[in-house]
DNA sequence: ATGATTGTTTACTGTAAGTAGATAGTTATA
DNA sequence: TATAACTATCTACTTACAGTAAACAATCAT
C-alpha cells in the first residue's frame, strides 16, 4: 500500500462526501478509491467510514484521523513547495572556498558585484589555503588555480585565464647571478606557490620555442638560506599568495605569480618583470563544485555569474 | 515512488549518516536506498545529500528537509497508533438508538452496569421510537425488537427473548365482550405496538396448537373510538411501549406486551393477565449495528456485554 | 417495476520497487 | 605501490501490487 496515497484518497473521499466524486476528483477509478479506504481501515484495524452504496459516514476514528492527517499532509505539501520553490529561485547559503590571495584579488570583487544582483543568496566565504574536501565540508564551490580533481564526484569549470609574470625585486636583482634565458633560474633562488598545478616545472614560450624548466632541481642540493646572494634556488615554498609576493619584496627571490596580484608593485617599480619576451603558460581559475544530478540553482547561478563577470570582453 | 517510504529512508539515512547502514537498519539493499534517494531528489528538483562513495554531508536544502520531515513522519505515526491502540482498548464515544419504552425498561439498566466496567466509553443514548438509518446518522448501535434489517450494511445479534403476555385493565374487561379463545379477540380493541415485527398479526401457542389471529381484520370497517365498550377492534396503534400501557391502563383495549414492561401493573391488578394458558411467540431484542469488516472495538465490547447480561443463567 | 446511481468484487495488466551481482571510486594497510 | 576493504551506483531481472474494466449488488427516485 502507497500509505501515503492512501491518505490523501481518505482525505478526499471526506472532504467530497462521496467515492465517486473522489475518484473523479483524483482521476481514478472508484474501484481504486475503495481499495485505498479499505487497506488504510485494514491498516489502522478500525472503520474510518460506514458505508452503503448510497451513503456515507465518517466514524469517530476516522474524524480523528481526518483532522490529523489533514493538517499532516498540508504539513508535508508546504515542505515539498518550499524545497521545490527555492530550487526554481536561488535563495539560502552558499558556501565557498576559495585560497587567500586569489579570494581578496579576485573573488571578492566579483562577490560583492554577485550580492547586487542576488541579495537573497547568503554568502559564507572561506579563505583557504589547503584543499579541503568539499563533501566532507559541506562547500558548494571553491575556486582554484588548476582544474584537476581529487574526487569523481566534482565537477569543474574554467572561469579565467591567469597570465602570470616572472618577476623578483630591485633588490633581490641586484646581488643575483645574471638571468637572460629560462635556463638561468635554476641557479636562482626560486620562490614556489605550493598550490599550483605544477610548482616547480615552470614553462615559458617564445615564438614556438617552449621550454620547461625545473626550477626546484638545485633546491635540495644546496639549500643556502638566509643570504639573498649568489647562486642555487632557496628553498621557499608557500601557499598563499600574498605571502608569496612578500617574500618576493623581502629580497628571497624570483617568483611565477599572477599578474593581477602584483600589477601596482610593477608599475611602482618595487617588482621587475623578467625575461618579458619569455610569456609563461596561463594558469587558469576554476569552479570547482560537487556533483550531483541536480546542481542547486544557487551555485549554477553562482558559477553562470562568475564565468561572465570573468570573460574577457 | 513511494514517497513515503522515500522520506522514511532519506530520514534514516541521514540520521545513520551512511546509505549502507540505513540499508541494514531499514532490511534493504543498498541499491534500494539510492534509489530512493535519488528519486526524492528528483521530485524535489534539488540534491538534498552530497556523496562519494565514502562521504556522505548533507546539503543546506536536505537539512531543511529532514528538519520538516522529522517532525511529520513523527506526526503521521502518532496519529496512527492513537487510532490503532483506540482499535484495541475500547473507548471513545458509542452512540446508542433505542425505542423509549425498551430504552428506559431494559436497556438503561444494563448501560449502567456497562458503565462501571468500561468507565472510558462515553455513552450517548438515544431514545428514538422511529427507525432511524443508523449510517446516516453515525449511530454505532441500535436495540430493537426484530432482527430484520433494512439494510444490508447492517448486522444484527440477538440479545434477548422478550415473553410477551396478552393483558387488560379491569376497567375495559368490565364492559368487553368474552374472551375464552384467541378467536375472540377481533371482536375486541386491540391497542398496536407499531414497532413489532408484525404489530397485526398475534400468534399464539397452546400445547402444541397454533394460532395467528389478524387482531386488525375488523378495524377499518367499523372503527368506533371513544367508546370502549362492546365489539369490533378500535383502531389505536403507537410505536411507544410506555404510551401502549398508558392505553391500556385507560381501558382503550387488549395489548400484546412484553411481560417486564407490566410486571408491576399485573401484580398490582391494575392489569389482567388474559388467555394464559394460550402463550404468545417470543419476541426478541436485537443489536443491529453498521457491517464492517473492521469493527470497533467499543461497539464489539459493547454487544458481548449485552449478550452477556441478557443471557439467562 | 425500472432505471439511475454508487460502492464492491473479480480478473487482469503494466508499472515500478526490490534484489543480486557486477562496477567503479575511495580509503586504509602492508 | 599494490592490495584489500568498503561504499555507492548501475544493470538486468523478478515479483508484487496499484489501478482498471466490467460485472455485480444494493439502494433510491420516478
Amino acid at each position: 500500500m502507497d500509505k501515503l496515497r492512501a491518505i490523501s484518497v481518505f482525505r478526499r473521499v471526506i472532504e467530497l462526501g462521496s467515492f465517486k466524486a473522489a475518484a473523479e476528483d483524483l482521476g481514478l477509478s472508484k474501484a481504486a478509491i475503495s481499495k485505498n479506504i479499505n487497506e488504510l481501515e485494514d491498516y489502522l484495524q478500525s472503520p474510518l467510514i460506514n458505508r452503503t452504496t448510497r451513503k456515507m459516514h465518517i466514524t469517530e476514528n476516522g474524524q480523528l484521523y481526518y483532522n490529523h492527517v489533514r493538517s499532516i499532509l498540508d504539513d508535508l505539501s508546504s515542505a515539498d513547495l518550499s524545497i521545490i520553490e527555492s530550487s526554481h529561485r536561488p535563495s539560502g547559503l552558499l558556501r565557498i572556498s576559495v585560497p587567500m590571495s586569489m579570494g581578496i584579488a579576485v573573488l571578492n570583487p566579483a562577490i560583492c558585484e554577485f550580492k547586487k544582483h542576488y541579495p537573497e543568496i547568503t554568502i559564507e566565504l572561506k579563505m583557504s589555503d589547503q584543499y579541503i574536501d568539499l563533501i566532507e565540508q559541506g562547500i558548494d564551490v571553491a575556486i582554484r588555480g588548476g582544474g584537476e580533481l581529487k574526487n569523481s564526484n566534482l565537477k569543474s569549470r574554467k572561469l579565467k585565464s591567469v597570465s602570470r609574470v616572472l618577476c623578483a625585486s630591485p633588490g633581490y636583482l641586484k646581488n643575483a647571478p645574471t638571468l637572460t634565458t629560462p635556463e638561468d633560474l635554476p641557479t636562482h633562488s626560486c620562490l614556489l606557490y605550493s598550490l599550483s598545478s605544477s610548482p616547480t616545472n615552470w614553462l615559458f614560450r617564445h615564438d614556438d620555442e617552449v621550454k620547461i624548466i625545473d626550477v626546484d632541481s638545485g633546491c635540495n642540493s644546496n639549500s643556502n638560506s638566509g643570504t639573498n646572494s649568489n647562486s642555487g634556488s632557496g628553498g621557499y615554498s608557500v601557499d598563499n599568495g600574498i605571502a608569496l609576493k612578500q617574500a618576493a619584496l623581502a629580497d628571497l627571490g624570483i617568483m611565477l605569480i599572477p599578474e593581477m596580484l602584483v600589477e601596482a608593485e610593477l608599475t611602482a617599480g618595487a617588482l621587475i618583470h623578467l625575461l618579458p619576451e619569455w610569456k609563461p603558460d596561463d594558469h587558469a581559475l576554476y569552479a570547482i563544485y560537487p556533483y550531483h544530478r541536480e546542481t542547486s540553482p544557487k551555485v549554477r547561478i553562482f558559477i553562470d555569474f562568475l564565468v561572465d563577470y570573468f570573460s574577457p570582453e
